[in-house]
DNA sequence: ACAAAAATCATGCTTTTGGGTGATTTTTGA
DNA sequence: TCAAAAATCACCCAAAAGCATGATTTTTGT
């Protein structure tokens, strides 16, 4: 957990460059300090940065908090609120935002580090459960012989529940070659039939 | 939000008053004070608890840990820690324990409340997507017509690869009828095929 | 008690799958 | 460039799945 990229999002740059040395001290990398959400948006395209401290206010009213829902959907990294505020309407706007954590201010530096540890922590093991994706490398670690790319492509929409004739017009081959490919799918998933395949690849999907 | 159930565990009598009052105070129910861990336990058994605040060093150092990781395989509630450890070795443990929350003392009321709303609205964010179940309840909740019970049956063989054939002889009946309740899952599910059906459950339990 | 819903089973027929075998053409990597 | 791997296709046959239709028995809820 050691050097971890913090982009520091304040408009007051006394207590910017308090966070950020308080961050430093504690073994946290600052790659850039954003006095707007402009700059911050600058500079999370330019630089690699595994969490966010966000201020809330900033030059208008939430506007951090669009700011965070911002970086929800374009960056997917996990960031943290800091603020003076904490009624019950911005606690709300914060909680839609799925931050990964608030801090009301004042705050000691060490709040502030073990936030963004706990912060850290918990992104991380939700990123490990999601795995939402079916890909093929991952999918062939837990195989004696590896899918090709072709047979991918046909369990992909066996996945999907077309019938071997969908499938072959899908990929413009005949439904023999379709018949092929499955065979030795049914092979290397060590299953023989249709529905086990099925339920053995949803079953590792969801484990 | 309201009126969630907190159980709180803290060793010192005043704290643990102190800590109570400022939670009814922020709009909680605290069902109990647990003075050390077989306290808090037969609390869980008796009452109904949403969250628990755990002191990390109750009569012996990192009793609390240890609580915690009970709570969390018996009882599956979240909880917080509140403590005036820091290092970091605590903190790796705490990590461990899949807390909802760490905070170090002294802290103000207003951050502990938030600390448990935060808590409470991560968790529950949580236990929503995990949602490993396959239930039929919640299941019947997407289908114009409901599943019924014996059909349900027959859809858990089918999600494990089970030919017709073979769920016949689990449920001990004959692949006829196995045939009539498939055609009726079909038809309430909204295909037309096995394939097609493992296809949308298994995507119904993955979103 | 009684009607509705659910569960049971059969028969006949069509379509889809899966297995086996063999062959030709592309692609790929060393 | 040359052998190995991958992708393509065909044909036949058996097994499984799906569809339609109709019928009887249990269960269930009011």
């Amino acid at each position: 957990m050691t050097g971890r990229h913090v982009l520091v999002v304040e408009d007051e740059p006394i207590v910017a460059e308090d966070i950020s040395q308080s961050l430093e001290e504690a073994g946290f990398k600052v790659v850039g300090i954003a006095y707007c959400s402009e700059e911050a948006l600058a500079l999370l395209r330019e630089e690699t940065v595994d969490i966010a401290v966000l201020d809330i206010t900033l030059n208008r009213p939430l506007e951090g908090i669009e700011l965070a829902h911002q970086i929800k959907e374009e960056y997917n990294i996990p960031f943290i609120f800091l603020t003076a505020l904490s009624d019950q309407s911005t606690l709300e706007a914060v909680k839609e935002t799925l931050a990964m954590g608030y801090l009301v201010k004042p705050f000691k530096p060490a709040d502030l580090s073990i936030a963004l540890e706990m912060a850290l922590s918990h992104f991380l093991r939700l990123r490990k459960e999601e795995k939402t994706f079916p890909d093929r490398e991952i999918f062939n670690r837990d195989l004696l012989e590896p899918i090709s790319k072709r047979e991918w492509e046909v369990l992909l929409r066996l996945m999907d529940g077309d019938g071997n004739k969908e499938i072959a017009d899908h990929l413009f081959v005949s439904v023999n070659t379709v018949k092929t490919h499955l065979s030795k799918l049914y092979m290397k998933l060590g299953v023989d039939s249709r529905s086990q395949a099925l339920a053995h690849v949803n079953k590792l999907l969801r484990e």
